[in-house]
DNA sequence: ATTATTTTTTTCAAAGATCAAATTAAATGA
DNA sequence: TCATTTAATTTGATCTTTGAAAAAAATAAT
C-alpha cells in the first residue's frame, strides 16, 4: 500500500468529480465556471456537465448577475456558482458540562438559529444523553419555526476519548459510563444521518470550512476548554490514529513522574494547565484563603501576587515545552490555539509563543505559523454542524450517483 | 481541499492502474492474476490488460511452473508473476560517520552486491561529499562487476535535518555546511534518478518495502544510531511536514530546562539518552576513572555497578516517555524499534516497554503493538536502495505511459 | 445601428478505460 | 476420450474526460 490512488470505475471518477467540484465551489463561496476548471484542473466541459447535475439536484445555484457591471471586460460574462443554502438544513450540538449548546445552519453554514438546554447535572447515563439530545434537538427546531423532519444531518460534539470513525465513547467527563455506543444509540433515535467527534476535531473541521485554515491542507489544532485537546489534519482530512483516540495532546507528559492528572498517571501537560491543576496549585501553597475561583487567582497574579503568578508562569512554561514537541514532530505549516479568554492571557500569550519558537529545531527555514483564534461561545457547536455538513454533502453527492443509475 | 481523490483523465488512471497492479505484485512476492484482481478489486480483464503492458515492458515476468503440482486442484493451472529482477539496478549509499556502505540491488529486491568505503573523516565539504558518493558508488559497481551505466537510481541516506521533497540538506553532521543543496550536486553529477533522505525514513520505506510492514499502512519507527530518530508513514506515504524536518522525535523535550543537547537546546530526547549523554553523565557523577567507552559504561552496569545503572536508567525511564508520547499523539496500530545491539538491551528491553504502556492513555482496546527489529548493518544502505526502487518503479511505470501515446 | 471582438459556456465527436459476459486455454476426474 | 473445473483472454457495451467547434452574451468599434 505505497500510497497510490484507488483505481477507479467510471461511475467512481464522476464521482469524484463532483466531490471536487462541489468542495471548489463551497470552498470559494461564490465561483465561475470557468474558475471551477482552472482550479481542479478539470476541463470546461467536464465542469459544465457535473455542475448541471449539481443544479437540477438543487445542492448549488447560479448567482443572478447584479445590475452593477461597471469596469467590466467585455466578453460573456461569467455565472457564479453558491452552494444552495436551502438544500439541507444541518444541526450541530455540543455537550458542555452546564450545558447544550444546538445551532442550525443552512448547507451554505449560515446560521439559521441557536438554542441553548441547561442540563440538570454534569454527568448523565447514556440513556439520558439520548434523550438530552433529543430534546434539545427539538428544542432548536422549535425555536427556528422549523420541523425536525427538515433537518437532514446531526453533529453531535463531547469532550473526552472518541473514536469517530467507529461513533464509539471510550470515555467522556459527560457520561457515567466508559465504552458506550452512544453513535449507534442516537442513530437509532434519529431518523437521519449523525455523526460525533471530540471537541478538538471539531473546531479542526470548523476552522478547515469556515475558518482559519479554509485553504490549508496541512495544519494543528489546539483547543483548551476543560482539558487540552489537539486535531490533526493531515493532507485535508483529520488523522484520527488506529483506536481513534489519538491526538492525545492532554496526555503527553512533560514532566517524569511529575504531577497527579486526573486521568490516573503523572505527568500529564493537562495536570499543569487544566483548571483543577491550577487551583490544587493554589491551595496546595499554603495560601491563607483557599481559592476556587480560578479567574480570582488569574486576577491575583495580574495584580502581582507573586505566588499566583508563579503558578501561572510555570504552565505556560510547560504549555511551551507540550506545544514545541509537537511542532518538532508534525513540522506543520499552522498551528491554530483556539479558547477561552482567559486561555488566551496566560497561556497564548507572547511570552509563551517566544518560548515555542525557541523550542523548535533551528533551521532556516520559516518558523511554522502560530495563529490564535478566538472563536464565540457558538464555536464548537459549529464546528459539530461542519462535522455533518461534510457526512451531509458526501453521502448527498454519491446517492446523486445512485439515483441516476 | 478535504481530501477527496483528484480527478483523472483516461491516461492517469490507466497510470494509477499500473502503479496498484505492480504495487500488488511486488508486495505479494510472487502472484497469480486473478489474486491481483480480486486484491486490488479490480476486474480479471483489466489485470490481464494491465499486466501484459508491463510484461512486455520488461517491469515482470511469469513464473514457468516447477513439475511438482501434486496436490493440485484442477482447473487450468494458474501463472504467479513476480517482479523482474534483472529489470533494474538500485543501488542504496548509507553515510556514517566512518563510512560509506553501499548496497546494489535488483529489482527484486535481492542483494546484488556490497561495498564498504571508509572515509578520511566524519566531516567533510559539499564537494568532498559528491566525490566520495561518486567513488564509493564506482567501487561498489566494480567490486560486483556491473557497470555504472547500468544502475537505473540511487539512493542516499545521511544523518541530519533533511528535506527529502527538496533534496535539501537544512544540516548533517557529515556536512561542514549547512544549507546545502545536495541533491541538486548529486543529481548534476550523476546520470540517472537520485533520492535522498534521512536516516529514520528510510528505515521506514525499507520496513515498508521489505520488512515488517509490508501490510501496513499506518506505523512509525524509531531508530537510535547516533541520534534519535523517527520515521512516520500515514496513509503508505512518509509523512515529512512542511518544511520535510518533521519528525524530529530527538529532539522532542522531555525536562523543562533539562539537560544541554548537542543543538544547544535543553531538556531534548538526545541529551538524556544519546552515546555522548551517557558517557557525560558518567563522567559528571565523579567515577574514579575517567569513562570515554560506552560499552565499557554499559558492562558495569551490568556487573550491577549502581553508579553506572542509574545512568542507564534513567535513559530508558526519558525514552519511555518520549515514547509514550509519541503513541498518545498519533495512536499507530505498528511501532517498530531499531537500532543497534545495546540500544536493545538498555532502551529497548522489556521494563521500558511496560513503562510506556503504562503511561499510554488507557482505553479498553488494544494497545499498539511494539515490534523491536534488529537488522544487519546493511540495514540503512537497504532503506536507501529502497527509496531509489520506489522512485525509479513510479519514474518507469509513468513512461511507459508516455511511450505508449 | 450594425459589425467585430472577446470571453464564457455548451455541444459534439473522438479516444480510452473498466467491466460483464462470453470464449478460450489448460489442467484433473471419471 | 469426454466432462468438469478453474484461469486467462477477448469482445462488446457503457461511461468519462477532453479538445475542438459552436453557441451565447456581453462590450468596442465603425
Amino acid at each position: 500500500m505505497a500510497g497510490h490512488q484507488r483505481i477507479s470505475t467510471a461511475n467512481d471518477q464522476r464521482e469524484n468529480g463532483r466531490q471536487q467540484v462541489f468542495e471548489a465551489i463551497r470552498q470559494a463561496g461564490r465561483i465561475a465556471r470557468i474558475d471551477i476548471a482552472r482550479e481542479t484542473q478539470v476541463s470546461p466541459a467536464t465542469v459544465t456537465a457535473i455542475t448541471s447535475e449539481l443544479l437540477s439536484a438543487g445542492l448549488i445555484e447560479e448567482i443572478t448577475p447584479e445590475g452593477d457591471r461597471t469596469g467590466a471586460k467585455r466578453g460573456r460574462p461569467r455565472v457564479a456558482l453558491k452552494v444552495r443554502g436551502a438544500a439541507h438544513l444541518i444541526a450541530g450540538i455540543k455537550i458542555s458540562d452546564r450545558s447544550a449548546t444546538v445551532i442550525l445552519v443552512d448547507f451554505e453554514g449560515q446560521t439559521v438559529g441557536e438554542y441553548d438546554h441547561e442540563l440538570p447535572g454534569p454527568v448523565m447515563s447514556p440513556e439520558e444523553m439520548v434523550s438530552l439530545v433529543m430534546r434539545a434537538l427539538g428544542g432548536a427546531c422549535n425555536a427556528a419555526g422549523r420541523d425536525i423532519s427538515e433537518v437532514s444531518g446531526v453533529g453531535l460534539g463531547i469532550a473526552g476519548l472518541i473514536d469517530a470513525t467507529r461513533n464509539f465513547v471510550h470515555w467522556s467527563p459527560s457520561l457515567d459510563q466508559r465504552n458506550v455506543e452512544l453513535g449507534r444509540m442516537l442513530s437509532d433515535a434519529m431518523p437521519v444521518p449523525f455523526y460525533m467527534d471530540n471537541d478538538a476535531n471539531l473546531v479542526a473541521k470548523a476552522e478547515q470550512l469556515f475558518g482559519e485554515a479554509r485553504n490549508v491542507s496541512d495544519f494543528i489544532v489546539i483547543t483548551i476548554e476543560q482539558g487540552v485537546g489537539m486535531g490533526i489534519v493531515i493532507d485535508g482530512r483529520i488523522y484520527r490514529g488506529e483506536r481513534g483516540c489519538g491526538a492525545e495532546f492532554g496526555h503527553t507528559k512533560v514532566q517524569l513522574d511529575g504531577a497527579l492528572c486526573r486521568c490516573g498517571q503523572r505527568g500529564c501537560l493537562e495536570a499543569y494547565v487544566g483548571d483543577y491543576a491550577l487551583l490544587r496549585e493554589a491551595n496546595i501553597r499554603g495560601s491563607a484563603q483557599p481559592e476556587d475561583d480560578l479567574s480570582a487567582l488569574y486576577a491575583r497574579a495580574k495584580a502581582g501576587d507573586a505566588m499566583a503568578r508563579s503558578i501561572f508562569d510555570r504552565a505556560g512554561r510547560m504549555f511551551a515545552m507540550g506545544l514545541a514537541n509537537v511542532i518538532n514532530i508534525f513540522d506543520p505549516s499552522l498551528v491554530i490555539l483556539s479558547g477561552e479568554q482567559m486561555t488566551f492571557d496566560f497561556l497564548y500569550g507572547s511570552d509563551v509563543l517566544e518560548r515555542v519558537k525557541s523550542s523548535v529545531v533551528q533551521v532556516d527555514a520559516p518558523l511554522p505559523e502560530i495563529r490564535v483564534h478566538k472563536w464565540g461561545d457558538l464555536m464548537w457547536a459549529k464546528g459539530a454542524a461542519a462535522c455533518a455538513m461534510e457526512g451531509v454533502s458526501e453521502l448527498t453527492i454519491r446517492n446523486l450517483g445512485a439515483d441516476a443509475a
